[in-house]
DNA sequence: GAATTTAGTTAGCTATGCTAACTAATTTCT
DNA sequence: AGAAATTAGTTAGCATAGCTAACTAAATTC
């Protein structure tokens, strides 16, 4: 039933194209858009690899960043929650719920009674600033080994991808 | 039942203390974190905007990443698309099952009959390209009114940032 | 040719996203 | 004041996506 011996795993039979074989683009586009696209995939090999640092915080990530937001960003109602994530009010309802079940934030009544007000626990805050700080470790220890005049570049275009993103 | 009466939601109750009120860091911390950190940020925010696009290409984003990988960088087995998007085997195995049922990727053969071999389908590589150009036509729009000294300057941390990833 | 290793799949759980439909509170309109 | 309309959140139900554990099948090793 296997005529063909072959050694351990060698991996031959898959071309491994593994490179950005950009298969040429099929029409012609914005002069920006090479620049654009570099940024788009940085920033998702960026975001993947800080991520990986999350898993151990022990919640998701959507509770981790409303949770970010609710204690970078002070209190808040469930709508403006849900409209600072760009999600829908019932997915921040479950999402609120959850962090409320692991006791890293809390619902308050308002004047208004339709409205809660929503807010980190000292729980949450403390676990929020270790997440950020584990997340953010290695990246941070990577920038500190760079020399200063690149460490200028790159907070110069982070400055200007800031204003950028204001109005994207 | 409401002697208080008010106009039209003034959204009066919440302080509102939407800026980025850093509440003080908890200990002391790398030089760079707070680089790391806006860079963090900023990737995390562009994201948010571009992701909006994908979602007229009506399918989630976990098979358009997985999609794109097979599109730009050539057939892969289902361990290595696995690998390639750090996601475990069943949960690509299932992702590969959606493209197929849509007709965007296909499954082939190997001579190892316990691997096989994936591949985008031409229906696949098109809706990848119309999406990547929606997904970036905004931001490509913004970076070509910007002048060529900041073109320039984001371009060179674009490189500078895309060699710090590769030994993160 | 038996045992082990490797590649994928299946089953079952949780978390996140959505829309539609509901409840409750507030505001608006007579 | 009281009915109607609006607004804020929740509940129900569906789909995608992540995981581990356990299984099947093929290939390699002993």
């Amino acid at each position: 039933m296997a005529p063909v011996k072959r050694k351990k795993t060698p991996r031959k039979s898959l071309p491994q194209t593994h490179r950005s074989a950009t298969p040429a683009p099929p029409n012609p586009v914005s002069p920006s858009t090479g620049l654009a696209d570099q940024l788009h995939s940085a920033a998702i090999h960026l975001l993947r690899r800080l991520r990986v640092r999350d898993i151990e915080s022990g919640i998701g990530p959507a509770q981790l960043s409303a949770l970010s937001v609710l204690v970078f960003g002070g209190p808040k109602s469930l709508g403006e929650l849900a409209g600072a994530e760009q999600v829908r009010p019932p997915t921040m309802s479950r999402i609120v719920a959850g962090l409320e079940r692991s006791g890293l934030a809390r619902r308050q009544a308002t004047e208004d009674g339709r409205r809660i007000r929503l807010e980190a626990t000292p729980l949450g805050v403390t676990l929020m600033w270790e997440g950020r700080q584990r997340r953010v470790a290695s990246l941070a220890k990577a920038l500190d080994s760079l020399p200063a005049t690149e460490q200028t570049q790159l907070h110069g275009a982070v400055t200007l991808l800031q204003r950028i993103l204001l109005n994207l």
